[in-house]
DNA sequence: AGATGTAGGTTACTAAAAGTAAACTAATTG
DNA sequence: CAATTAGTTTACTTTTAGTAACCTACATCT
């Protein structure tokens, strides 16, 4: 991650340990920092909650928002859904241990957001 | 920050403590979530670093896209630009203190992103 | 002198993602 | 029977992201 960026002798320039295409940094906000998708992790931290409660907590992300990120998250194993009845169709959705894994950034991230109070 | 989904007597819902509109997570997010902020930060956390050079060290960024997060992260008080020379035009972008202090959650971040790795 | 390279951008245009609104199946309540 | 809830899906519009070429000014190489 140190990188380093070196000046030959004619002044042309070079970069030692670029960052291979997309960083540490950057794979991690396409894990957690997608539009709602840090929100959700983070709403789903107490306890499984079923796809419309989720979308009252939003408040502000649509539905089709809410269903892709929650697929998104599925297929990387950070949540997963469970059919908890079937006569009328209930589903909630929870955090796996990898899921639960990035809670502690995203509590920091609330703090620092909230004492910045933007 | 706890979301209580309440049902009343005849099964309707309402959720009270919602997110109002975008949350304290999204909000956190949407300062430093953005795609190649995050990473452009980082990459300042050491020392002012110069227009092309950034470029060098992010790899797979797009001088308009660095640009723009710049001029946002200018704008959000974030980053700093300074014209280091007029003869050849250099110019130097560094953190400000606030900017500094996103360090920690993006260093909790790689450290995350790296476990993982994805 | 003329071609090439560096720095710091801007412009025009295309592709991909986000957002909105409505529709749909199936069951439940009044 | 009409209205409501749950969990999506579809069609369509608006924003963003990304690509590539261009521009001004200075410096160096041949």
């Amino acid at each position: 991650m140190e990188s380093i960026v070196k000046t030959d002798s004619r002044g042309r320039k070079t970069v030692l340990n670029a960052c291979t295409e997309p960083c540490a940094i950057e794979k991690g906000m396409r894990l957690i920092g997608g539009k709602w998708t840090g929100s959700i992790i983070y709403h789903l931290k107490d306890s499984p909650v079923r796809f419309n409660d989720l979308g009252r907590m939003l408040g502000g992300a649509s539905k089709k928002m809410i269903d892709q990120r929650l697929k998104e998250l599925e297929a990387r194993g950070m949540v997963v859904r469970k059919v908890i009845n079937d006569r009328p169709v209930a589903v909630t959705y929870e955090l796996t241990e990898f899921g639960r894994s990035a809670l502690k950034i995203l509590e920091d991230l609330r703090v620092w957001s909230e004492a910045n109070s933007i």
